[in-house]
DNA sequence: CTGATTTGACCGGC
DNA sequence: GCCGGTCAAATCAG
């Protein structure tokens, strides 16, 4: 709507061409991505998947449930059945990490992780001498986000902490983050500002929008280049507090599935998911497993913007604000 | 007062 | 019937 308002104030003249014609492509990425969003809200596609991946957390403020290719997909209303979704959240994705807590750092728990969570139930778990703690998103109710987290101490090593994460996040984390007290989880821990992975993630973003952009010194000569700034080696993720170590996930290196590799206020950032990128400082992760059906429909869903014109590199990338939100959607702009 | 946590009850899968 | 996961009323905290 903004650039449609926009575009409506341009004036016709010759030298607004370029602006004419990027509103109109921001215009038409709109479409696709909102045609994307009703796609994953019920209708399936078979596209096949690009990437063997996790999914990457989205703000569609449709529910993970929704994503899963069923055989018999429900509809939209399905949603308000809760045992329904309960019984689709079983096909949610689903890793765990291992995370090692100092204790002279006087922690209770595991550090973090940048999302705000919701404590909403404890159980005592047969033959675990510690109780399990559930947690779901803050959000679930304001962003229809179903990510949830179990986190249980474990039985050999009190400052080893086993969470379970089910679900992505389909939050944004920013939202309304100006009212939305945090949690007593972040009081107990870290402040999220201090969170080193926040602030790493946030230079990211910015080393990003400082040198992402387009050489058309010689475009004549050679295809339109851009320069990346990412290392391949993410070693600063590690809290200095914590002891992460990585593990490979079948023959999948999982990098940039951990929400702990995307931005954690920034779940689109994971847009610039590095398929082959290695972090040797995050957390262990294992037991990387979802619902085979999930993928293929999230990433075809996903992927099915990719032919939005917004990636086609026509315009002027040094003029676009990078925000959190900016619909960087292509998993083919980085290869 | 509002939002988060606690905790017993409830539900569904096995 | 057991057990894990979730709900929701009561309680806590800022």
């Amino acid at each position: 709507m903004e650039h449609a308002k926009q575009l409506r104030a341009s004036s016709c003249s010759s030298d607004k061409i370029q602006e004419l014609d990027f509103h109109i492509q921001m215009i038409l990425s709109s479409y696709e991505k909102s045609l994307s969003i009703l796609q994953w809200t019920g209708i399936v596609t078979t596209q096949t998947p690009l990437l063997i991946a996790p999914p990457l957390p989205v703000s569609t403020g449709a529910p993970e449930s929704s994503i899963s290719v069923d055989e018999n997909p429900k509809s939209i209303d399905d949603h308000q059945d809760f045992r329904y979704v309960s019984k689709k959240r079983k096909q949610m994705p689903t890793w765990s990490e291992q995370v090692r807590v100092s204790a002279e750092n006087g922690f209770e728990g595991p550090a973090d992780d940048g999302y705000s969570w919701r404590k909403y139930g404890q159980k005592d778990i047969l033959g675990a001498k510690h109780p399990r703690s559930y947690y779901r998103c803050t959000y679930r109710l304001m962003q229809n986000c179903w990510a949830t987290k179990q986190v249980q101490r474990s039985d050999d090593d009190p400052a080893l902490f086993d969470i379970t994460y089910k679900g992505t996040h389909t939050c944004n984390q920013n939202f309304n983050c100006a009212t939305q007290p945090k949690s007593p989880e972040k009081h107990k821990f870290k402040k999220q500002a201090n969170n080193p992975r926040t602030i790493q993630s946030n230079q990211m973003l910015a080393n990003l929008q400082a040198n992402l952009r387009v050489n058309t010194n010689d475009l004549d000569k050679k295809e339109a280049t851009c320069s990346f700034p990412f290392s391949p080696t993410f070693s600063g993720f590690a809290d200095e507090n914590l002891h992460f170590q990585m593990s490979q996930v079948g023959d999948n290196l999982v990098g940039g599935y951990s929400p702990s590799f995307v931005s954690p206020t920034t779940p689109e950032s994971s847009y610039f998911s590095l398929p082959s990128c290695q972090m040797n400082g995050s957390r262990r992760i294992h037991n990387v497993h979802h619902s085979e059906s999930d993928l293929p429909d999230l990433f075809s869903a996903n992927t099915s913007s990719t032919s939005s014109p917004i990636i086609g590199l026509e315009f002027p990338l040094d003029h676009v604000e990078l925000d959190p939100n900016f619909p960087f959607d292509n998993s083919e702009f980085f290869r």
